[in-house]
Parts: C-alpha cells; structure tokens; sequence
DNA sequence: CGGCTTTGACCAGCGC
DNA sequence: GCGCTGGTCAAAGCCG
C-alpha cells in the first residue's frame, strides 16, 4: 500500500499545521510532542491506509502502556478521519498538540477487524484492569464493555506443520487474519522504542515503503500476553515516532510500580469520552475515546477529528522525565499520563471542549459532523489561543 | 546461558 | 496470475 505514506503525508500537510505543528517547533524541544492516533474500530473498511500503516490502529488493551515516558514530551492526541479527509485536515494550532485518531481500515493482512471492533457491543472487553492505569483503565473498559470486542488472537492455533519451511506458521489460512484492536501514536522522541513500562522483544524489522527509516516489530515478552507494538520514525518528521501498539497485555506492566496513576479517574469517563490522558495511557482504550459510542457507531464511516488545545502554560515538567522507567520517583506511567492530562486540561466533559475546539477551528465539522451536534455544554472553556 | 536483536526467508492479502 | 508489500518466523549472533 503505497498510499498510506502519502495519506500521511497529505494529512499533515493539509493544514499547515498538521504534522510539523503539531509536534514541532513550538513545542520546545525538550518537550516531547506526543500524538496519538486511533484506529477507530469500525468501518473504516473501505478506507485504506492512513497514516503509513498506521492507521490501522485501534484497541484498547485491559493494561495499556503507560505510554512512553519519553524524555520530552509533549503530547497532542488527535482523532483524525481517515483516509482522504485527511486532507483536510484538523488545524493544529499552534502551540497546540493534538491527538488524532483515525478510524482505519486494517492494513491488508487484515480484515475486518476493524469493523468488529466497531460494531461489537459485544465485545468481550477486558479481563481485568490493573494497576497501572487502573483509573482511567478500568473507567475506559466499563464505558467500553460492549464495545470492545476482543478480537481473538490471531495467533495460535493450528499450525500447519506441513509447510514445508521452517517458518511458516499457522497464520491461519483460510480466515483472514484477526487483528486485535489497534491503538497508535506519534512522538516527538530520538528514542525510536520508548520506554512504555513493558518488556518487549523484537521480532522483526521492515523497511517502510517510501521512507528511509524501518519499521520494527516488537511483541511483549510476558507469557500469554499477545501483545504487539510496532515502531516506526515518520519519514515526514524523522523527529517523530510513530507507536502502534495491537492487542491488550493480560498483565500489569512490570515495571510498574503499584498503582502508578496519580491521576484520579477522570471524571468525563462517565461520558464515555476519554482524555487525552487516558488515550495515552491507555492506548488500547481507544474506543472509549470516542466520543459517544453511539455516535460513533452510528457513523461509522465518519470520521472524527478532534483536536484538544493544550494550555500554553502547561509544562511538562520536564523534570518529571529524568527518572526514567524503572525505579526512580518517575514514574514513566503516571508520568505520561498526568502529562497528559495537565497538557490538555481535560476537566471539563472532554467532548464538548473537543467539539468546541473543533468548531472554532472550523475543520472537522466537515469531518466529524456529528461532533459539531453535541448540544451539549458548551465548555468553551477550553483553551483556544 | 538466557534473553534479546539482527536478518533473510516466507506467507498472506491486495492491486493491477 | 503476478508482483508488491506488510507481517512473521526462526536461525544465528550478540551481550551481559
């Protein structure tokens, strides 16, 4: 799929601000811009690649990764459309971050995915929620229960010994392939593979197609945990990272300490929107990120767009990021998340202040129509600058 | 020695 | 049907 990378392309382009806004200059350096990209469950089937692949993201994982502590950062999460309305893509304002999400379409190996995810009310969700960011985890996983659909893992069963080399192994033939829910993201980061509390192995590397830098594959090194990341440097902004993280860790993260969110479950989780913060987290909480489900479901071809202005004063502390993973007061976890949340100053219900955002800045509403619907409060209140 | 990375090969899906 | 590409495997090598 070619286009993927010049759907990614095209997007950021779309509006100035796109990519290098979003993550770049403005943001000082130190601070890592962080993005994220969902792969909206759903029908996005016919859409194809978004974002050099990594569109395909989407789902949301019972024990999300903290996300990256990346050693700067700085985040921005937003949904976008997929496919082509990328092109008209969300302005980022300046000082801004945004986190977008995407619903995709699944990569080729895949199928529908995507869609059951979407469709699924049945989803099975998540086994448990744990620790790390049990908060938001867990919130995000009762506003999904439905929702989610566990998408079984490809993986296992019957293998077919018969292939004749070594390696083939049992991707199972006849059904396409599963893939587990999705959930992407971009960062500001020199470090290609952050530090996102798990242990991971990799188990393979890629050359990207139009774009100098590989992608690598990496898997969680937990037993009976599924749970697959790939890596990859934007080839747009060789200053960003793009993460996709596929399936849901069956554990806490191990080096995790208790619960590591400081943060307090937010509060809009009750509205089944999720904070950037929580996207972040908890990435495979994608779904609850939406906006209303219902919406969401409903409009499944729809694309959503939503940008969330950061408060100009919010500064990461960067102090926050010495630590690094593992043992010191830093906690990458908690970090990245409360990061995030201060970043975006989610306090009030998360949806409106997405919409309004929106609607100020004029571009999803073709994208995202829906959105623009929301009576609701008007929390104008969020920062627009 | 165990764990992880590297790397070439192979399979599956998709577009032409 | 062919070629391309993404994704995965697993042997070999590296490292602590």
């Amino acid at each position: 799929m070619d286009g993927r990378e010049e759907e990614l392309k095209t997007t950021d382009r779309s509006n100035s601000m796109a990519n290098s806004a979003v993550f770049s200059d403005e943001i000082p350096t130190n601070f890592p811009s962080f993005s994220g990209i969902f792969d909206m469950p759903s029908s996005c089937e016919d859409q194809k690649g978004s974002l050099g692949g990594f569109t395909d993201l989407l789902g949301i994982p019972d024990y999300a990764p903290s996300l990256f502590d990346f050693p700067q950062t700085t985040s921005s999460l937003m949904m976008i459309p997929p496919h082509h309305n990328q092109q008209r893509s969300l302005p980022a304002p300046a000082s801004t971050s945004t986190v977008v999400a995407m619903p995709e379409r699944e990569s080729a190996t895949t199928t529908n995915t995507t869609s059951e995810v979407l469709n699924s009310s049945t989803a099975p969700t998540t086994p448990n929620s744990s620790s790390i960011s049990s908060s938001s985890n867990e919130a995000a996983a009762n506003n999904n229960e439905g929702q989610m659909t566990k998408v079984q893992e490809e993986e296992a069963d019957e293998q077919d010994p018969e292939k004749t080399q070594k390696q083939l192994k049992p991707k199972k033939k006849n059904q396409k392939r599963q893939r587990e829910p999705r959930f992407a993201f971009m960062t500001k980061s020199e470090v290609d593979n952050l530090d996102d509390g798990y242990r991971w192995r990799k188990y393979g590397q890629k050359a990207v197609k139009n774009s100098p830098y590989p992608r690598s594959y990496y898997r969680c090194t937990t037993a009976g945990c599924g749970v697959k990341k790939r890596v990859e440097r934007s080839s747009d902004d060789p200053s960003t990272v793009v993460t996709t993280y596929e399936g849901q860790h069956t554990h806490p993260s191990p080096i995790t300490p208790r619960g590591t969110m400081g943060i307090a479950p937010l509060p809009h989780q009750s509205t089944g929107f999720i904070s950037a913060a929580e996207a972040s987290s908890n990435p495979f909480g994608v779904q609850q990120f939406l906006p209303h489900h219902h919406h969401y479901q409903q409009q499944q071809q729809q694309q959503y767009a939503y940008m969330y202005q950061s408060s100009p004063s919010l500064n990461i502390s960067s102090s926050t990021y010495g630590g690094g993973a593992g043992g010191g007061p830093f906690n990458p976890s908690s970090f990245s998340t409360s990061l995030l949340q201060e970043r975006y100053n989610f306090e009030g219900p998360p949806s409106s202040s997405a919409t309004n955002f929106l609607r100020d800045h004029g571009l999803l509403q073709d994208i995202v129509p829906q959105i623009r619907k929301e009576p609701k409060e008007e929390d104008h209140h969020h920062q627009h600058q």
